[in-house]
RNA sequence: GGGGCAGUGGCGAAAUGGCAAACGCAGCAGUCUUAAAAACUGCGGAGGAAACUCUUGUGGGUUCGACUCCCACCUGCCCUACCA
């Protein structure tokens, strides 16, 4: 061996040990997860990804630490599996086709490829024989089959409604799908409008409680929240009113306390009864307001900051608690979507029926007298009064309480709903605002609806052997973004399974949500054929322990996946499933946890962001033409302080925005000018010299979120071509509180950078720093106690998704090898092995490469997770840190486990402690041992 | 309007009611070098010559002791919103 060749084994060059170990993984199949009843389970995952293209930094985030947790749960002896595949249908496909004439599924494809390169540089131990790609035939097949399952029990179904559409994505989106103040599509932003169409819907309304239901899961607070405030439940009761002509309105309320004071009854513009509520006399005026409100777009309605509109239809209604006429009136503030679509209206206790009553003139009866001050006055009243009180002007009610709570805890509501019931008034109720789960979308590439169409025998199911029902390949894609389906006879045209007569097929395909809903039960069998999942898979496999990605989903995705379970158990689908458990021994308990809900444990990671950084500061020089700058030349200087002033032919300022020939620049003084350059204008950039451009100029970045028109997107594989994955895993864990993220910085990797080389040194510095004295009995025992107590923090930290602090602990114990002194080679032994076993999950390429070195049998991925010892772990003699009244004033090493008697012995004999008390007997002493701590009290 | 989360050095952050700032980044000083980078060593919240004092968004409270628990407020972010 040549010296340079020593030298280059000495160093470490992360791409070539990565390149070597990944190669042997592969071949050696060293992730392949098989059912092996003598191991307990673990099946880890991790949202898979859009086939976007590329990935970037932000794909690594959650996909890194939850492969290190993943490699971890495999060192402590669980049987790991931790797949991986792709949300491959959806709407940039089908753009990227209508634009750049690519087919999607090239496109799709394409994209996969390249994912999967990424991904593979990651190192994590995906198992790549359970890949799924929900465009595969294989995959929506069963995506298909689902809708039929689900068709058959009810819970699919078709329904002419008033959807939101977006314009530029040419299709209906579901309304979680709709976001902001200004209801735009989700994802593209664009302001949606609203068509009538008949759209297949799924039945996740049946499921509204029990989706409420949180106890069998271990969910952050903040997606439960999201989620209930989604369902948004609300307890009250239903009743009827009846109008004159004794046609029933039922309405839902959540103070059926105030009904007495119902002075008017409002009903939504598109409520079925308006036509025949209204008398001849109001028919234009109802007929006018109905149509313009339909023109109203959400939008405008909003526009119009809450201004109540409205007219009366010229009905009357019976208030059934006391038989008062009242009138119906209609008005958009009134959603028909939410409840039954018409309310009664107490404009004394609700702030929007009081806003109403006062613009149209209507009477306002207070019937809650709020305790301690005047009588409510309803014709002089200036609010609603919403709070608490005494029920009056109620009948039999009067003088009944009413407190803040909602529902039955309300003493008020609870009696006046028990009432309503006995006399078959009203009845209890909920109300969700959760609507049903709106799937069809007029676009191409996504699952096909297996329904067809036929004259004589209306809607058919496509029978199960006929799936999957294919997506032609060959398809002409306009650019009006018309689904090609709709235009493709080979598709369009069939025969009806029931009649065999001529029939259409459905042209809508699914809300790509539905393919994510059920993946992880593919990844269990992506190779079956014959069924969604195999039985034999599924018991010893689900449910998925724990489940990592980001929160944007805990409306859709997250919501959708626990109604899709729920709907799955109840079509039968895990039957065969649990009967394999049944045989296996499977306890009931253990029976339950797989169908009631998907996921047991979630975590979110946070959004990493763009790194800032100030722009150049430049001196422009050239004459104005209008408010625009023509520059002669461009010269970028360190600071202010050098520029010369501002002049008809000098601009100065920091660069914030550049184009390919202009440069936004922010004055000293805070104002805006645009600076054009020409291919004449020269530039001088330090380091560039002459051959500097317009390029070269740097321009402010703020912390935003990551974007290719931003400019500020970090490519993993630069990150991983310059310091290695081993580095860019380390780093992604150790530089943030994984739940928050924040803006990247790619200063800070340095950091991990050292530690690698530091941990690198130690395994190849080992035999000359073992022990040159004879005693190294202190020395040792101190090495092993920071051993057991690094093997304690790791694996609380890594079992608590604490990254940042797991990798903290690991360059902790670096430091500690380091300076251990002098050793003896097995403490030495101990304490390098177990820090590269403690390091295997967070950097499986540098971990595996020095295990080798030093000699130990391949892999370090298959090593048992070390073992604490709380013995080892313990010190012999601590710090025992004294305070006087609150605050510190010594601190003294003390024998471990020292008594409280020795310890105020200690204490009270300290100069410091002496000083503070002043001659006089300590009060009180609290001598907590655990934290080596001592309080006296004066 | 309703609900939730967060606020700690120049920066990322750490701290079962018990030594605030672990672990890093940046910075400063030194060693090495012709020099720089790298590497190594040391310093490292603020004030003060020092003893010491002050410091976890602000103000109160509970406690021997509060970043941590309670109340009010300020700021930022997220969800939701004529939801009856």
């Amino acid at each position: 061996m040549t010296m340079t060749d020593q030298q280059k084994t000495m160093t470490y060059v992360p791409s070539e040990v990565e390149a070597k170990w990944r190669e042997k993984w592969e071949q050696d199949e060293l992730y392949r997860s098989q059912i092996d009843r003598s191991r307990p389970k673990y099946y880890a995952l991790t949202m898979l990804p859009y086939t976007s293209g590329d990935l970037h930094i932000g794909h690594w985030y959650p996909m890194a630490p939850s492969d290190a947790r993943a490699r971890f749960m495999r060192m402590q002896g669980y049987n790991v599996m931790f797949p991986m595949g792709f949300d491959a249908f959806g709407l940039p496909a089908e753009n990227a086709a209508i634009q750049r004439r690519i087919h999607p599924k090239t496109w799709t494809y394409a994209n996969i490829k390249r994912m999967e390169g990424q991904m593979k540089k990651m190192g994590a131990m995906f198992d790549w024989s359970r890949e799924v790609i929900s465009c595969d035939p294989e995959y929506y097949k069963w995506t298909e089959w689902f809708f039929l399952k689900f068709y058959e029990n009810g819970l699919a179904y078709k329904k002419m409604s008033s959807v939101d559409f977006c314009p530029n994505c040419n299709t209906t989106l579901a309304r979680e799908q709709v976001v902001g103040e200004d209801r735009v599509c989700e994802r593209c932003g664009t302001p949606v409008i609203k068509k009538d169409l008949d759209q297949w819907f799924f039945r996740i309304t049946k499921y509204a409680e029990e989706l409420l239901d949180y106890s069998k899961i271990d969910w952050p607070e903040r997606v439960r929240f999201m989620q209930e405030n989604w369902i948004g439940r609300s307890e009250g009761a239903y009743v009827t009113f009846m109008t004159e002509d004794e046609d029933p309105i039922e309405i839902f309320t959540t103070r059926p306390d105030t009904l007495w004071g119902a002075t008017f009854m409002v009903l939504a513009p598109e409520h079925p009864l308006v036509q025949k509520v209204t008398t001849p006399a109001q028919q234009n005026e109802v007929a006018a307001y109905i149509e313009a409100a339909g023109r109203k777009s959400e939008i405008d309605r909003t526009a119009e900051g809450k201004e109540k509109t409205g007219v009366w239809t010229g009905g009357y209604a019976i208030n059934p608690v006391n038989r008062e006429r009242i009138p119906i009136w209609i008005a958009d503030y009134v959603l028909l979507t939410y409840g039954t679509g018409a309310i009664m209206a107490v404009p004394a206790h609700d702030e929007r029926d009081f806003a109403f009553a006062r613009k149209f003139n209507l009477p306002i009866i207070p019937v809650i007298q709020p305790e301690g001050t005047e009588p409510l006055n309803g014709d002089t009243m200036v609010e609603a009064w919403s709070g608490s009180g005494v029920m009056v002007n109620s009948g039999p009610f009067n003088g009944t309480p009413v407190n803040e709570e909602k529902g039955s805890k309300n003493p008020g509501v609870k009696a006046v709903t028990a009432w309503l019931e006995e006399n078959q008034i009203g009845k209890l109720g909920i109300n969700y605002r959760l609507r049903d789960w709106l799937i069809s979308r007029q676009r191409y590439w996504g699952a096909p609806i297996p329904i067809i169409y036929c004259d004589n025998c209306g809607a058919v199911p496509v029978p199960e052997s006929d799936l999957p029902v294919l997506l032609p390949d060959d398809v002409e894609f306009m650019p009006t973004g018309e689904s090609p389906l709709r235009s493709h006879p080979g598709f369009l045209n069939t025969t009806c399974p029931k009649c065999g007569g001529p029939a259409k097929r459905e042209t809508d395909t699914m809300d790509t949500f539905m393919c994510s809903s059920w993946y992880q039960y593919r990844y269990l069998s992506p190779w079956d054929n014959d069924e969604a999942f195999d039985p034999q898979e599924a018991a010893y496999w689900l449910p998925v322990d724990t489940y990592t990605g980001g929160i944007e989903h805990a409306t859709m995705h997250l919501l959708y996946t626990r109604y899709f379970t729920k709907a799955m158990r109840d079509c039968g689908i895990f039957d065969d499933t649990i009967a394999v458990m049944r045989q296996n021994g499977a306890t009931e308990a253990e029976i339950e946890r797989i169908f009631n809900e998907p996921m047991i444990v979630l975590r979110n990671q946070g959004i990493i962001l763009g790194e800032p950084r100030d722009g150049h500061i430049i001196v422009a020089s050239g004459h104005y033409e209008g408010h625009k700058f023509m520059a002669n030349d461009v010269a970028v200087i360190g600071s202010f302080e050098d520029a010369p002033s501002a002049s008809a032919t000098i601009v100065v300022g920091e660069v914030t925005k550049r184009s390919e020939n202009t440069l936004t620049v922010e004055t000293p003084e805070g104002r805006d000018v645009i600076v054009e350059t020409d291919p004449d204008t020269t530039f001088e950039i330090a380091g560039f010299g002459a051959g500097g451009g317009i390029d070269q100029i740097k321009y402010r970045l703020d912390v935003e979120k990551m974007s290719k028109s931003k400019g500020n997107v970090v490519n993993p594989d630069q990150i991983v071509e310059q310091y290695g994955a081993d580095t860019t895993r380390a780093y992604m864990m150790f530089a943030f509180r994984w739940e928050k993220g924040g803006p990247w910085d790619s200063q800070g990797i340095k950091g991990v950078v050292r530690w690698l080389e530091d941990v690198w040194n130690i395994v190849h510095a080992a035999p000359s720093a073992v022990a040159a004295v004879e005693d190294t009995s202190k020395a040792d025992r101190d090495l092993r106690r920071k051993t057991h107590q690094a093997i304690k923090r790791v694996t609380d930290d890594m079992g608590a998704f604490s990254f940042n602090t797991a990798v903290a602990g690991l360059m902790e114990f670096k430091n500690a090898i380091q300076r251990a002194g002098d050793v003896s080679a097995e403490a030495w032994q101990e304490a390098v092995e177990t820090m590269l076993k403690l390091m295997a999950p967070v950097t499986p390429f540098i971990a595996e490469e020095l295990w080798a070195r030093m000699g130990q049998p391949y892999s370090i991925h298959h090593q048992q997770w070390p073992v604490y010892d709380p013995a080892i772990a313990a010190e012999d003699e601590i710090e025992l840190v004294i305070q006087v009244n609150g605050k510190v004033r010594d601190r003294i090493v003390v024998p471990a486990g020292v008594t409280q008697e020795e310890a105020t012995q200690y204490t009270l004999a300290s100069p410091a402690v002496q000083k503070y008390l002043e001659g006089k007997q300590p009060r009180k002493v609290i001598y907590i041992a655990d934290r080596k701590m001592i309080s006296v009290v004066v």
